[in-house]
RNA sequence: GGGCACGUAGCUCAGCGGGAGAGCACUACCUUGACAUGGUAGGGGUCACAGGUUCGAUCCCUGUCGUGCCCACCA
């Protein structure tokens, strides 16, 4: 028995543990042991995060596809799981303890700290999943991993060592994005550019030998900067070559104010003579432009920050080396400063000995860090990179060959520029939380990467005794002796970018390195759903990672999805605070009707702003369903064994039958080509329009009516299209359908592991034939053709029929309502002049008409009585006689109106049809169209002349 | 500076070369035997603007205005 309400919440906790209970979503189950695989690898969500609606609508998208596939028939694996996601949690973790008034991070020490992050895991690491669980994601939970579990731990060392071993992973010292406040380097996607309002500063450099005269500008030379404090590592003044005003000054050298420093005045194509003065300070070691131009010129890189960015001048050779006396107490006076006080102070100096030539305001862009929202510092260190622009071009060229293609087409351009663009990739992190970077180093620094300590041991000494630096004898102690060689060499203290573990998703959750059953039978996976945002973050990455590693793209499509907005259309994100709650909304409405919601307002290309209204009239559907099916189960409709539905008798159940395989091909069509939009309007039309509006009130009198062949046809038939129904929804509201499924028949098992229906194509023989013939190494193709070839369903006599009945039922509403007929008042119909196909509907349909329209009677004419409204119903006519009831001159004013209507089509085509160029141009169909338009026009506005005409008479 | 979208009913959005659609909101009526989380009927749009291509443009092209996003080291 269905309950008489809808209850989403009751409904989804229970299928929950059904499904659990079954392993329904367990991939490799033994009967699907010869079936396609189907995979997704899902997108790791943070391990410490909660669901938010970037999360609802990619694993609502994601479920689709996989429910889809599994009721196909394929061997469905979703593979779930999280991520450790470094940055961000250990940044959670060190608000804690902050918050807490524990001890910090650096005061725990390490180890402490990790174990702290470890619990903290395991404390709320599950949350995320059993909100995945809620929202009904049917992955294989019993696969669930976790980016820094022992398994994929291990593929992160062997792909480090092996891109190592290939040289496509090495040390370099080279300008990286700082974080001042998070103290890591950072990536150069972690980098935001923002727009500040600031100033360009215009200083004076003298000129070295001449007499420093602020009034003489032969004296000095400008230079213009945004960043004026970083005028004390200046290595040099760069000037355009061709540039004729500063010609005469290369070679030359300036003394830098404030410091004394002596520096040269080189010529280089970076300096722009139309920007600023035309001449450019050069500061190697704070500047990505002034790097490159320090090298091409041999330029010192003088760091004058430390990591905090803080000037670090006491003790700072580098900056010391050839100062002239009394620039070391300016050090010390500055030293500690934190940048933003040194370019105050900075700027106050120069002023003050009149160095400072002008101030111009200036907007520009500024680099940002993404997470700790802090100026980012361009600063001189060793970090670990990885060859990005090796790996790019297999996966450049996997997109390009369309053996990854992406959905929707678009967004391949961005893939291509981006990779066509692509710099070195910055993968170390000056974090703890995270794979620690399986590199150790030897006493003079050399580095020996391994996969374990006891390895990168024998590998130095092995060296280190090669080398004679220790002798044989001293290498077999301390390879014997472990507190002989304590501290011999040391572990590089960095950790990876949380995105390197990302990349390697696709196949060490499957179990490699080790070549397990499940790397051969689901790598590579069929599709990855996910936002535009992490294309570059995560996708590229993949991509890189499964070509260079397993020969193959790791998915065959991409589908990108829109991202979801808030109500003004920004960006959600935690750092805003401005996340609309997905759980809130599946409290309110249930799962299935934001599921359903965020699959019909995905269509392709299109940001979702998401009202809550939306959600509401969905969950309100599914209550339209839900008594839909209460509806069939008091008329005790069930599905005999063996119904064919092609072989429906009664007219109105051939017209379901057609309707049903037409849904069926929409939804089917629709999901397959990933527009989720489509195929959930599809199924809420058909649901709604087809099945309750008309279907089910259609079939009411017969279902009312006396036992007999065409009441059981029609049971049948309303179970067979309430199952079709709950098959092609169940991907987009899982709870509600299985519920529906196990309540209103015996079932032999769940929906969720049912049949997909077949889809109905309407084939000729002579199609099919070609079909096989164009892909003879598919042999399936053209049986499967045949068998889904529902083309017998396709019946126009019973789509007309009832299209007769609709058009009339609605027509009496219509002009009812219009003439303020109260309901409670039954009038009669009365139809002239009926063709034989009339006459012969109506007994057929009688019953439903009068119960639709509000009718007592139905009779026949030769000539429309008097006084009556006519109706124009597919060009006879059917009257409502209401002499004396109805205003005459308000119906003359109707039929007017009609009147004029068809006019007005009459006019527009004959307009079109007078045009020579439409009727030699435009295609036979459409000049044929538009002629059987004006003829059904003419003709109506004959009849409806006659019924004016009529009306005329009867008035006087 | 480069790139990508988007401006369609009051709101949120589909559609996209041959007579403008949905949900919500709105108006009127209806406790009819699945459903008031409902039913019936209805109002509401020069499809941002201006050119062009075309027999025909909401749809294709160009430009303008407006909005959003991504990328970029330009002082």
């Amino acid at each position: 028995m269905i309950e008489k309400h809808y209850q989403p919440s009751d409904i989804e906790s229970r299928m929950s543990l059904i499904w659990e209970d079954s392993r329904a979503f367990s991939a490799g189950r033994p009967e699907r042991r010869d079936a396609r695989p189907f995979t997704i690898v899902i997108p790791p969500p943070n391990v410490t995060g909660s669901l938010h609606m970037g999360h609802a609508l990619n694993n609502t998208l994601q479920d689709i596809l996989c429910r889809f596939e599994r009721m196909r028939g394929r061997d469905v694996l979703w593979q779930p799981g999280t991520d450790h996601a470094g940055i961000a949690t250990q940044m959670v973790v060190e608000r804690q303890l902050m918050e807490r008034q524990q001890p910090s991070r650096r005061e725990m020490g390490r180890e402490k700290f990790l174990d702290r992050v470890w619990q903290w895991k395991a404390e709320s690491g599950g949350i995320i999943i059993n909100q995945l669980k809620r929202l009904g994601a049917s992955c294989d939970w019993s696969r669930e991993r976790f980016t820094m579990d022992e398994g994929l731990s291990r593929a992160v060392v062997k792909v480090f060592i092996e891109l190592h071993r290939q040289g496509l992973i090495y040390k370099d010292k080279r300008l990286v994005n700082w974080d001042p406040n998070l103290l890591t380097a950072i990536s150069d996607l972690e980098v935001q550019q923002i727009e500040v309002k600031g100033n360009l500063w215009y200083l004076r450099y003298p000129l070295e030998g001449k007499t420093f005269n602020p009034g003489d500008p032969s004296s000095f030379i400008v230079v213009a900067t945004t960043r004026p404090e970083t005028m004390l590592g200046d290595t040099a003044v760069a000037v355009h070559p061709d540039d004729e005003r500063y010609a005469h000054l290369v070679g030359r050298h300036v003394v830098l104010p404030l410091v004394g420093r002596k520096i040269p005045i080189v010529a280089d194509e970076y300096s722009d003579p139309e920007k600023g003065s035309g001449a450019v300070k050069v500061t190697p070691a704070h500047d990505f432009n002034d790097f490159e131009v320090g090298k091409r010129h041999n330029l010192a890189q003088i760091s004058v920050f430390d990591k905090e960015a803080r000037l670090l001048l006491t003790g700072n050779e580098d900056y010391l080396r050839g100062l002239p006396e009394g620039a070391a107490e300016l050090a010390e006076e500055l030293h500690g400063l934190d940048r933003f006080a040194a370019r105050k102070w900075i700027v106050a100096r120069l002023e003050d000995f009149g160095f400072l030539d002008r101030i111009e305001p200036n907007t520009h862009m500024v680099p940002h860090g993404d997470r700790s929202g802090v100026v980012i510092e361009p600063f001189l260190t060793d970090q670990w990179y990885v060859d990005a622009k090796t790996l790019a071009q297999p996966a450049i060229a996997a997109v390009r060959s369309g053996a990854t293609t992406f959905v929707p087409k678009n967004w391949e351009k961005t893939y291509y520029e981006w990779m066509e663009n692509i710099q070195p990739w910055c993968v170390s992190r000056q974090l703890w939380w995270g794979h620690q970077i399986p590199a150790w180093y030897g006493p003079d620094g050399k580095v020996f990467v391994a996969e374990t300590e006891d390895e990168a041991v024998g590998n130095a000494l092995g060296y280190y005794v090669e080398q004679e630096v220790i002798t044989a004898e001293q290498g077999r102690e301390m390879a014997l002796d472990r507190n002989k060689r304590a501290g011999f060499i040391t572990r590089d203290e960095d950790v990876l970018d949380t995105w390197f573990s990302s990349a390697l998703w696709p196949f060490s959750t499957l179990g490699w390195p080790d070549q397990t059953p499940e790397v051969k039978r689901y790598y590579p996976t069929d599709v990855l759903v996910t936002g535009f945002d992490i294309i570059f973050f995560w996708v590229a990455r993949m991509m890189m990672m499964g070509l260079h590693f397993m020969k193959e793209a790791p998915f065959s499509t991409v589908y990108i999805h829109a991202l979801v907005r808030d109500e003004k259309g920004a960006k959600m994100s935690k750092s805003k605070g401005n996340v609309i709650d997905p759980l809130h909304l599946i409290d309110q409405y249930g799962a299935d009707a934001l599921r359903f919601t965020l699959a019909a307002m995905a269509a392709q290309g299109r940001d979702i702003k998401l009202a809550a209204s939306r959600v509401e009239g969905y969950r309100n559907f599914a209550t339209k369903l839900w008594n839909a099916c209460r509806f069939a189960e008091m008329n005790n409709c069930a599905l005999p064994p063996k119904f064919d539905p092609a072989g429906a008798k009664e007219v109105l159940n051939r017209w379901m039958a057609h309707e049903t395989a037409r849904a069926t091909r929409e939804v089917t069509e629709a999901i397959e080509s990933y527009r989720f939009n489509d195929a959930a309007g599809a199924i809420y039309r058909f649901v709604w329009n087809i099945y309750c509006d008309w279907y089910l009130e259609l079939a009411k009198p017969v279902l009312l009516g006396e036992e007999g062949e065409a009441k059981s046809e029609t049971r049948a038939m309303v179970a067979f299209a309430r199952d079709v129904i709950l098959k092609l929804l169940h991907p987009f509201m899982p709870f509600l359908t299985e519920e529906l499924w196990a309540v209103t028949a015996k079932r032999d098992g769940l929906l969720t592991l049912a049949s997909w229906p077949r889809k109905a194509v309407a084939l000729t023989p002579e199609q099919v034939a070609l079909m096989a013939a164009a892909s003879p190494n598919e042999p399936l193709l053209a049986p499967i053709l045949m068998a889904a070839d529902t083309s017998e369903l396709s019946d126009p006599a019973a789509e007309a029929e009832i299209g007769w009945v609709v058009d009339l039922v609605t027509a009496i509403r219509s002009v009812r309502a219009e003439m303020n007929i109260p309901p409670a008042t039954l009038t009669s119909l009365v139809l002239s002049a009926a063709s034989a196909e009339t006459q012969a509907r109506v007994p057929r349909w009688s019953d439903v008409i009068k119960r639709l329209a509000r009718l007592n009677d139905i009779s026949f004419t030769d000539r429309p009585p008097e006084g009556s409204v006519q109706l124009l119903i597919r060009g006879e006519v059917a009257s409502l006689p209401l002499k004396g009831v109805i205003d005459l001159s308000a119906e003359k004013i109707r039929l007017d109106k009609e009147l004029a209507k068809a006019d007005s089509d009459i006019k527009r085509v004959d307009a079109k049809l007078a045009n020579e160029k439409f009727v030699a141009n435009a295609p036979e169909e459409i000049v044929e169209e538009e002629k059987e338009k004006r003829e059904a026009a003419v003709a109506r506005k004959a009849k409806i002349s006659d019924a004016i005409e009529r009306l005329r008479n009867a008035a006087s």
